[in-house]
DNA sequence: AGCAGTCGTGAACGCCGTTTACTATGCCTA
DNA sequence: TAGGCATAGTAAACGGCGTTCACGACTGCT
């Protein structure tokens, strides 16, 4: 049991002003992307002089790092909440569910989305940083979709590429990977969560980024027909 | 045939130093990313003072735009290339080689990558207006693959879903695309493109933008397998 | 020879991140 | 309750940025 501290005035008003920071931020990020996010114009917003922001950051840098930490926990819990939202259906309608829920909120939120999964901001090491370590909001977010890809694995199972081409060729790169945050699953579950994640995350940064606008209207058919051919491949061993 | 115009002395002058911009430009690019690319910090470099430059580029980001283009260009020229190197060989093992070639561009120039292909520089919309038109070099880029495909259709034919399925849920809003750029190709086809090009992306994409790195040390092997289960896809009709 | 178009400069405006020195103010402690 | 310290803010300054403008020099054509 943690003792709780009640926060004084001082800690209270900082917590305030530092999501006030944080939201003006993310209102130019919005607007302008990444770049447009600028000490002095937060300042202005909230009457403030730039360097008072120096008090709550270090540097721009680490705000931005700060902001993306946010959006992380914010797709995650979107994602999550998806998935409950469904929560007595299989495994496989959860997935679908989920990936749903992603396209929708990068579709809604590009800026959002551009920071975390797009082109690493020049200078821009904090989101890296926040995406690294096993405990960071990043990986956190892609073990929400490795978990209910493993209970599928343990419930049901599904077809995967042959144990021993995994085995051989990814087995020593992706082993670090596998005993930070599925010890208990085979090297073929791991494969198939990169492929899909993979393919998911094509799909939603070619619309995002527009680089699908020259071929299609709505890209909505084209997402369903190959997330659909994607959890086919997933059939249970039975049916293969 | 076209009339030849000697290229007089200004003229020549005049097409070196739009060069020796873009290049310097580039070398900014490579160095610290889109955003790092400043009129000043050419001009220096070439000796010049900054508002020369509006000479030859409206604004900074017409000459992100042109730098763009001429990068478009190249990564096709090394994706036509290495096909070319296995002029001999299958369609199959033609895509094999520009699948790889153009992983491996990426991977050596990921903030050349980074520009064409990821996160919409804001404020630049002239990439995005170099890649959106038919006649414009990213849609030559990818005319490049569709080529490649539609031969392998031609001449061998492979599975693809179902017609009506395609026809009916993506027919409308691929519709104009196919008209442009394969009047000749059944819609399957064109979808099939699409997926594998959506593939193609998502993986090098997550590869160049570090997005993997959390998962796996070298990404080779997982390039490999899913480029090869794509192309198993294709398999010919008879093999079905 | 003269004229027009081209190419470049220098100064200026208003942005930007960041550092420094300095001033209030809230809060804890003696 | 008075003193002192950490906190939170300010103004000024530095160098960098894109962009505009007025102005010269030079090229090339008539």
């Amino acid at each position: 049991m943690t003792t709780v501290i009640p926060p004084t005035r001082r800690e209270r008003l900082r917590a305030a002003t530092l999501s006030e920071i944080k939201d003006a931020a993310r209102r130019m990020l919005v607007t302008g992307g990444a770049t447009a996010i600028s000490l002095r114009a937060i300042a202005r917003d909230m009457g403030m002089t730039a360097p008072a922001i120096y008090r709550y950051f270090d540097n721009l840098d680490a705000l931005v790092g700060a902001l993306a930490t946010d959006l992380f926990d914010e797709a995650r819990q979107e994602v999550e909440a998806a998935s409950e939202a469904v929560a007595d259906g299989s495994a496989r309608e959860r997935m679908i569910a989920m990936a749903r829920a992603f396209r929708a909120w990068s579709v809604a939120h590009p800026a959002e989305f551009g920071l975390l999964f797009g082109n690493p901001v020049p200078g821009g090491q904090s989101v890296q940083r926040a995406c690294a370590g096993a405990t960071d909001a990043g990986a956190r977010f892609g073990a929400v979709f490795l978990a209910t890809l493993a209970e599928e694995w343990e419930r049901e199972g599904f077809v995967t590429p042959p144990a021993e081409l995994i085995e051989g060729r990814l087995g020593p790169h992706l082993e670090p990977y596998r005993e930070a945050h599925g010890p208990d699953l085979p090297l073929e579950v791991i494969y198939v969560f990169l492929a899909g994640w993979t393919l998911l995350y094509g799909l939603v940064a070619m619309e995002v980024f527009g680089h699908l606008q020259w071929a299609l209207s709505d890209v909505t058919p084209l997402f369903e027909l190959e997330l659909e051919r994607f959890l086919n491949l997933l059939a249970p061993p039975a049916a293969a």
